[in-house]
DNA sequence: TTTCCTTTGAAGGCT
DNA sequence: AGCCTTCAAAGGAAA
């Protein structure tokens, strides 16, 4: 992992997105290509302005717990300022004054998640006395303790996942509803610049680790517990999961699906992931900057807890997946008619197929199954397309041009 | 209960 | 180097 090779603010990094930035402009191009109104994107753009403020109008108990947060924020500020010299040469403090308060989820928390447009907001947790400032932060530390009983010391100490440590097994046997149930979000910065001096970021057990169900519900103090300390399990406890990084993208999404979901009236994930994919192409470099950063953030810190994981640890249905493709496409290969093929034939662009992104007409209605469309079948498909994009672009794309 | 859908990006493996 | 595959999140739908 190459980008993650240097401290906070590599250049390696910087390059990686610079890279990404060279392919965003040949994304916008392909936007103003495709069927992207100027409305669109203004309404988009100002959407995305306007979001913290229509957060905040929308969210009273959120502004309060904001307005509880913001002494805590100045108690941290200085703080924080030396991480970010420390860290990133203080990137932080003057491209995004309040980067490390971003109100993003915990993207490895399914549950605990808490966003400034989630309806997640959780004040249950607040008010088992967690400070509010701590559902801001972007990772979780369900195990943050001020004052651990077992600080493990040893630098060299390598991914907290292993069940070697008695050292953290120290760690969850927190009461409940006190700091040790401490919701998503200790950020990239907290294990290594919150916990004191000693604390290696490597001995605290994280949210990246999940249990193999993927249900933080599960997650059971004694993972980590020595076998001879719970002499008599039922059940040996399965390996923990130790989830990927999420992506600028992802981090979007967690922002930006549950205002999706109020404005849309959609449940849907596809069809709103559907939709958060082609905002994320409105967004200027500026504001996807932000979640590059993040993303960058999160590989970094995930890199520095788990030191020798590697994606390939989560390739657990690859065989599975690669057999029933395998199938799929013997089976798309005897069926001329297959809806790739089909889309593809008819020069339906896969990703912003006019049926898909708008809606009007559900995929489901179309004779696209495999089983439904056969050799001779295209052309009836190439003809509902065809009446089926006329309409499609007649009601949701000429009326804007 | 499990898998699929749908998006983008990162990572790893293969050619 | 370029391509392919898988997985991150999400939750309803389908199998």
């Amino acid at each position: 992992m190459p980008q993650l090779s240097s401290g906070g603010g590599d250049d390696q990094g910087a390059n990686d997105e610079m890279i990404s930035f060279k392919d965003e402009g040949e994304q916008d191009e392909k936007i103003q290509e495709n069927a992207f109104t100027e409305r669109d994107l203004a309404d988009l753009k100002s959407s995305l302005v306007n979001e913290s403020e229509t957060n905040q109008s929308s969210n009273a108990v959120r502004r309060s717990q904001q307005n509880e947060h913001r002494g805590y924020q100045e108690k941290h500020r200085e703080h924080l300022d030396s991480v970010s010299k420390h860290q990133d040469g203080g990137m932080y403090k003057t491209a995004y004054p309040g980067y490390p308060f971003l109100m993003l989820p915990d993207p490895y928390l399914p549950n605990g998640s808490v966003s400034p447009s989630s309806n997640k907001v959780s004040v249950v947790q607040q008010s088992h006395g967690m400070h509010p400032l701590t559902s801001l932060l972007p990772y979780s530390n369900d195990h943050f303790n001020p004052s651990p009983p077992h600080l493990p010391t040893d630098m060299s100490q390598k991914g907290v996942h292993r069940p070697q440590s008695q050292d953290i097994s120290g760690f969850y046997s927190l009461p409940p509803g006190g700091v040790g149930q401490m919701p998503p979000s200790m950020g990239w910065f907290s294990h290594s610049l919150m916990l004191g001096p000693g604390m290696h970021p490597t001995g605290i057990p994280h949210p990246a680790i999940m249990p193999p169900s993927g249900k933080l519900d599960h997650y059971d103090r004694n993972m980590y517990a020595k076998p001879h300390q719970e002499p008599k399990r039922e059940k040996e406890p399965k390996k923990p999961v130790i989830k990927k990084p999420l992506n600028a993208f992802m981090l979007y999404m967690k922002e930006m699906r549950a205002k999706v979901i109020a404005e849309c009236t959609l449940k849907e994930s596809a069809a709103i992931n559907q939709i958060l994919g082609r905002r994320w192409h409105a967004l200027t470099r500026e504001e996807q900057a932000k979640y590059y950063e993040l993303a960058r953030k999160e590989r970094q810190l995930h890199m520095q807890l788990y030191p020798s994981w590697s994606a390939r640890d989560n390739y657990v249905r690859a065989g599975k997946k690669k057999r029933r493709k395998r199938e799929k496409q013997q089976d798309s290969s005897a069926d001329p008619g297959s809806p790739k093929k089909c889309r593809a034939r008819f020069g339906l662009n896969q990703q912003t197929d006019w049926c898909g992104p708008c809606r009007c007409v559900p995929l489901g209605l179309l004779p696209l199954s495999p089983s439904s469309v056969s050799a001779p079948q295209p052309l009836l498909c190439s003809a509902l397309h065809a009446l089926i994009s006329l309409t499609c672009f007649v009601t949701h794309i000429a009326p804007y041009r």
